[in-house]
DNA sequence: ATGAAAAGATAGTATTACTTTCATTACTGA
DNA sequence: TCAGTAATGAAAGTAATACTATCTTTTCAT
């Protein structure tokens, strides 16, 4: 089992540490299945509280509003991934089969993997699909950002453009390519179990086989050593 | 100057059609300042009222919630790409060439373009670059779906699917590709003004030139007669 | 067993997201 | 041109949201 502090989040998302109080990992767990639930717009700390047999005040103790909730669980995620492809690639030395499982672990993390108890890292991989790109286009991220909450995309997003970078050190966007590879996989998901007609992908009983191999196409045709 | 009626927008998007009136006008022009301005989370129908010195209940008369005038104005936005991607292509043989002129309009449709005169379309695209997304983001996109509200954009996305078909009719993932397109050019626009560290783009003074040299590498790249 | 910290319970405020009703203004067409 | 209708404005009301404050009870660590 992983332990919870490989997965380290900067204060100043939360009020009070939800990991470190039964309420607390009462909060994340059943935060995950509510926004899965009803979504970002239609959650509020007042059900949340209902379905733990708490309270609202009591919430409001570890985080100031449902944007940082959301921001808290985005980076725990990021963490988590980052993570992962620690984990699974650290004995590989191929650049090229390194980008293939970072691909992997982009597309589902939750397929054969270390996880933390009380979070269900598949109910929280299908929050991202939808939500994510919530927590930080909002009129706060400059603010944010400056306190550190993106640090760990950021450092996420480093790590893969320096597999990039070994594979082709002349590659022109490894930060770009990076991040939109994160971006397309949860883009490319979502379209294709909502909006279709916006994609080429068949996604069928959460298998996302198709869309790491559209990514691993994006991969082969622009990252080569033999490009130029 | 554009007609309208170019941009049909499907109703059941809003109340009463606010292309008919002076107040409806109104209505579109100031919700995109202020939507710009404030954000789509802070943004009330009591405060657009105040900017047009009218009243809440006069804004309902014209649409349900500020989550279906946000897609209004996304819909409207995808109506006028689409336009001005037939206008500006139209005597365009070589599809290599139609593709690149797509992705200028794509990254900044507003350069030198037919522009609507109550609708501010530079402010149009800052909002689309920081909000869009939410509009389809919700509990509720399986059923506007069903209502024809996305047809803008999967209509859009089929026509410049259509054009990497005629630059090579093997693609394999030509819907895919053209989404992606424009999700990213949104994205690394985003990116580099708020968060940089997630790109290799530099925006400085509104140019996004950057961000079209990036797509076109990626058309490049991809999608080439010579592929295979 | 005691004291501090955490959680629960309750109540309260301002704002949001609407709906309803009625009065006023504008516009339309016989 | 004036009667009727449609559009807008003004006001008030409701339920829910997004909090904050205060006080009591429970839990837990020494």
């Amino acid at each position: 089992m992983l332990i919870l502090s490989d997965l380290s989040i900067p204060d100043g998302l939360y009020v009070k540490s939800p990991l470190q109080s039964k309420l607390g990992k009462k909060i994340i767990t059943h935060s995950i299945l509510l926004f899965d639930e009803i979504g970002f717009e239609a959650f509020t700390f007042k059900k949340l509280a209902k379905e733990i047999d708490s309270n609202e005040a009591s919430i409001y103790r570890y985080f100031e509003n449902k944007h940082l909730l959301l921001l808290f669980l985005v980076v725990w995620y990021w963490n988590w991934v980052s993570f992962l492809i620690g984990y699974n690639t650290k004995n590989i030395d191929d650049p090229n089969r390194k980008l293939d499982l970072i691909i992997d672990n982009i597309v589902d993390a939750t397929k054969e993997n270390p996880s933390v108890d009380f979070v269900n890292e598949k109910v929280l991989h299908r929050i991202m699909i939808t939500e994510s790109s919530k927590a930080y286009h909002t009129k706060s991220v400059d603010e944010e950002n400056k306190e550190g909450f993106y640090l760990g995309y950021t450092s996420l997003i480093q790590k893969i453009a320096d597999v990039i970078l070994e594979i082709d050190e002349k590659f022109p966007y490894p930060h770009s390519f990076a991040s939109n590879l994160f971006e397309m996989a949860n883009n490319e998901i979502y379209f294709a179990e909502h909006l279709p007609r916006l994609s080429d992908i068949k996604v069928k009983n959460q298998n996302y086989d198709q869309v790491a191999k559209l990514l691993k196409f994006y991969k082969d045709g622009l990252v080569t050593k033999a490009r130029r």
